[in-house]
DNA sequence: GGGATTTGACCGCG
DNA sequence: CGCGGTCAAATCCC
């Protein structure tokens, strides 16, 4: 598959969006033609689409001043997309959690950490992300009141599938668990309820039942949408107050954020799709276990980390990245520098395979 | 019986 | 040398 050079990713971040638009539009097709709607349905749906086009026009701009730079062609020899630029400095680690996901193997891979709360403290069930993982591995580690509990893709062998993650639950707060991804999923694996939707039960699911969220077929379309509702979610009417406050929220007794996901699961499509969204340390999802309750519960990405080194990247700098963007739109979208800069190494493009996805 | 989990041992890096 | 990550045999569960 094509390496994804900087100019890409955002190229690519730019088709999600405008299909994303696209989208929008339609449903504000929809909620012309019902009867019932509302003014402030209108409102919203107008909003979003204002935010999203917004969104593209600065995409857009930057992914032109960035290829004006030079930014590609630095791609790391080992791995077939680059894990670099913004992430390094910026998107590092929250400093006020735990961190420390400076290890050893699998350095080439992409990690990101997301954080996941359960609404109740004394289940032992891993979250369910909507993928099916094989626990290899289960250790105690220093320092850590809970044990360490490793899983990789249940497709590993079959498939070569390179993706793995480690969960641990908090020893501050039991509703919490702390879960690391890395590597992108590679597989042919849907998410389960995905699976539902489609064909027979996904494979290997020994949690959860799927949720019948989107009914779209191919996981990237999934990726995809869920990126496109945690979009929705912090665009929403009256979302121009979303950003770092959440931290204050206590994770057992936090109140329900002030957005919901609709229709997205917290599967790794939305992990994913709220790592590339949250601004470095600051955002911070949230969701109602009431919209998905086939699912453990909710899910916080507070870093994502793509590579073993710090790279200096071309082009805009991510912080004005988020800048133009939130400005462009008017909500804080400081975080899509992440994604136009770190796409590649989302588990997005995987997953189809090179032929098949849905932004081509 | 097959696949998933458990658990102690082993390995590599800092 | 210690710690974190992985392996693999034993065990469990459907």
């Amino acid at each position: 598959m094509q390496d994804g050079a900087g100019g890409e990713g955002g190229i690519q971040l730019l088709l999600t969006i405008l299909a994303d638009g696209e989208e929008q539009a339609r449903q504000l097709g929809e909620l012309a033609d019902d009867p019932r709607s509302r003014a402030e349905h209108y409102r919203g749906a107008a909003r979003r689409l204002q935010c999203t086009l917004g969104k593209a026009v600065a995409v857009a701009k930057a992914v032109e001043a960035a290829s004006g730079g030079s930014s590609r062609g630095t791609d790391r020899s080992d791995s077939p997309r680059s894990v670099d630029e913004s992430s390094g400095a910026t998107a590092a680690v929250e400093p006020q959690e735990r961190q420390v996901i400076g290890n050893k193997r699998r350095k080439g891979l992409p990690r990101w950490t997301a954080k996941f709360r359960v609404p109740d403290a004394n289940l032992e069930a891993t979250p369910d992300d909507g993928f099916s993982w094989r626990k290899y591995g289960q250790k105690d580690i220093l320092g850590a009141k809970f044990p360490r509990g490793y899983y990789r893709c249940t497709y590993r062998t079959a498939q070569g599938c390179p993706a793995t993650k480690q969960v641990q639950r908090s020893d501050a707060d039991l509703c919490v668990f702390d879960v690391t991804y890395q590597g992108e999923h590679t597989c042919h694996q849907k998410q389960r309820h995905v699976a539902v939707a489609t064909a027979h039960g996904g494979g290997g699911g020994s949690q959860s039942p799927p949720p019948s969220c989107h009914e779209q077929g191919d996981p990237s379309m999934q990726l995809l949408m869920g990126f496109k509702d945690a979009l929705k979610v912090e665009t929403g009417p009256g979302a121009l107050h979303q950003d770092r406050d959440y931290y204050d929220h206590g994770p057992a007794s936090a109140p329900a954020a002030p957005f919901s996901f609709p229709s997205v699961p917290f599967g790794e499509a939305a992990a994913a799709a709220a790592a590339a969204f949250s601004a470095p340390g600051s955002s911070y999802f949230s969701a109602p276990p009431h919209h998905c309750p086939a699912v453990a519960g909710s899910y916080d990405v507070y870093d994502y980390e793509a590579g073993p080194g710090p790279r200096v990247r071309g082009g805009a700098e991510p912080s004005e990245l988020g800048e133009v963007v939130s400005r462009a739109t008017g909500c804080d979208y400081s975080s899509l520098y992440h994604h136009a800069g770190l796409d590649p190494h989302l588990p997005f493009a995987p997953f189809g395979g090179p032929s098949h996805g849905p932004f081509q």
